[in-house]
DNA sequence: TTGTAAGCGTTATCAT
DNA sequence: ATGATAACGCTTACAA
């Protein structure tokens, strides 16, 4: 079945197309009168506009893209939380992308192959951008030209704008207060800070705030680790334990934090008696186990990158790029003393 | 900027460019010469086709489009675990909507206008939804004539495919589990069952087996809540506790069964010694808590989801509705002894 | 205030 | 095997 068009209605009245669709869009030139018959004809025949002819000709889409490794990772989750509620309030939709969709082992897709396609596809008029993801320069140009926005959350590249968290602070709190209750032998557990912007920072953290509250930056007590977690965990507390280490701040989140604490357990560890952990970002989980965190307002960086979004899409923004920064907070609970 | 368009591709090639569009879409009748020049001038300009113009003329959008009541529950996260790795391996892309935007109070949206929105501005060639949603009979006709198709996830409709899930046998099997070990006053924490089918059939099979199990349904042991839990929670271990209850199965949810535990703390209520409690789903929280669970394969479910949708698009399946039913399994933590 | 006609990028239907 | 042209539904100069 055909769907109702402005051709239909224009048929009905008795007027040319050209004509409801001027009344449709709120042309000022219209006459009362037929913008209200058009009006009533729309309600009763029960049009919507295809907005694949609309996209067509104006160049838009309408949509606001979301790229993220994962739908469903934690953080994916909770950055969703702040986009869903203020997504709501505009007229936009939302397209999701993942990028392991393009970075699947076995093909050449790369993450820049993801951004041509939302570019060329002319998929959406924003695009926010979620972890470690990064456009090349090349492809950043055309989006530019193209007038389609980019809002980068937690990450960056030559052009677009910023939602980001202050990463270094968050590792100076961790080891601040670790170090204030008598544990100076603070481990680190990081992911992969030669790729990842967040990582870098909350190393570089680490180091100095143990240099200015331990008096001592021992490059022993840093343990990453670049491949899922998984049974690098045990490894990881194992390192721990043999570098004597008495406490540790757990850099790549809540999540593996509660993994270190069930190994602890396993192995007969006392948290925090023996080991104190601090985890990072206060996912929901980590109310759940007690854990003392370091608070990343993750959702209402979700709820501004959308802000953002908008405000370039409607104001055309492409010069003046903007730059909003969060801060941590400590989160105290039970696995610290 | 302009992007590149196969007018393009054949002004540089010095060809027609629906001789190009042949090219592309694989038309046997192309001379591998051609095809090859083509596929190289493809590669070369970074073309990648316009799917506006693609779905319009084609009236097919390459999309599919999930709808859950919110993007971020417990329970959606856990759908779109299973919907993303097999969407990965389609060619469709994933458009989201969440129906909270739809029934927004003082507005006259419903439900429904989303079904039409979706199905007028052609947005996909296939809807998953996801919850209490139903369309209108008078929609899902028009959805049938348009080839559009539907896809539930535990809900169903006049017409469309299922994917659901054994809820009566899932709480049986948390009655006859808890009665088995001596349990009988036997708690039921429910919601809107007369809107929400599942919780409808949660109920009914707990009402079967009190009597089967424990030998007595006492209707004073059902609390059922409309709305957000928040405060109700506290009321509701109250009145199970009035009402001498032993053990209660939270059909709700592992997030609810979680709150109770957490008022029980409060209360000095100790769990499983005074009160047994079995939630449902197992969330990965579940499992963090020590919470004792009926499982429901909600991953499984959203992949099956992705495969129905995908099938019915490629066979244009109209006609035979296919229905995917998944079973529960007990998963024995610690709140239960 | 309204009608006419061109054009967005693609695919489909004729020709050749 | 390829070219020319119409068509999808919409917006927008340009006319009237």
């Amino acid at each position: 079945m055909r769907a109702v068009t402005i051709k239909d209605i224009g048929k009905k009245l008795g007027i040319n197309h050209s004509t409801v669709s001027r009344a449709i869009n709120g042309d000022p030139r219209i006459s009362v009168d037929t913008k209200r018959k058009v009006m009533d004809a729309v309600r009763d025949m029960k049009y919507t506009p295809n907005l694949a002819a609309r996209g067509l000709i104006r160049g838009k889409s309408n949509t606001i893209a979301i790229i993220t490794p994962s739908y469903f990772s934690n953080f994916s989750v909770d950055i969703m939380a702040g986009i869903e509620p203020e997504m709501i309030k505009t007229r936009y939709d939302v397209t999701y992308y993942t990028t392991s969709k393009y970075t699947t082992i076995g093909t050449q897709n790369k993450d820049s192959d993801l951004f041509a396609k939302i570019l060329n596809e002319r998929k959406a008029d924003a695009v926010i951008v979620n972890g470690p993801i990064v456009g090349d320069p090349d492809i950043l140009k055309r989006y530019k030209k193209a007038g389609i926005h980019i809002v980068y959350i937690e990450g960056k590249g030559d052009w677009g704008h910023r939602v980001h968290y202050d990463n270094q602070k968050a590792a100076t709190m961790a080891v601040k207060y670790l170090a204030d209750r008598g544990r100076k032998r603070i481990g680190l557990l990081v992911g992969n800070y030669e790729y990842v912007e967040s990582m870098k920072e909350r190393r570089d953290g680490y180091k100095k705030a143990m240099l200015d509250f331990t008096g001592k930056y021992d490059k022993d007590l840093t343990f990453s680790f670049y491949e899922d977690f998984g049974d690098a965990c045990k490894n990881a507390l194992m390192h721990f334990v043999d570098k004597k280490a008495n406490a540790i701040y757990v850099a790549t989140g809540d999540e593996d934090a509660i993994k270190v604490m069930a190994e602890a357990e396993k192995l007969g560890i006392k948290i925090p008696e023996d080991i104190a952990i601090i985890g990072q970002d206060d996912m929901k989980m980590a109310k759940i186990a007690g854990l003392t965190t370091i608070k990343q307002p993750i959702s209402e960086m979700g709820k501004k990158a959308v802000e953002l979004a908008v405000n370039a899409i409607e104001k055309n923004e492409l010069k003046k790029m903007r730059d909003e920064i969060f801060y941590p907070e400590l989160i105290i609970r039970k696995t610290t003393c």
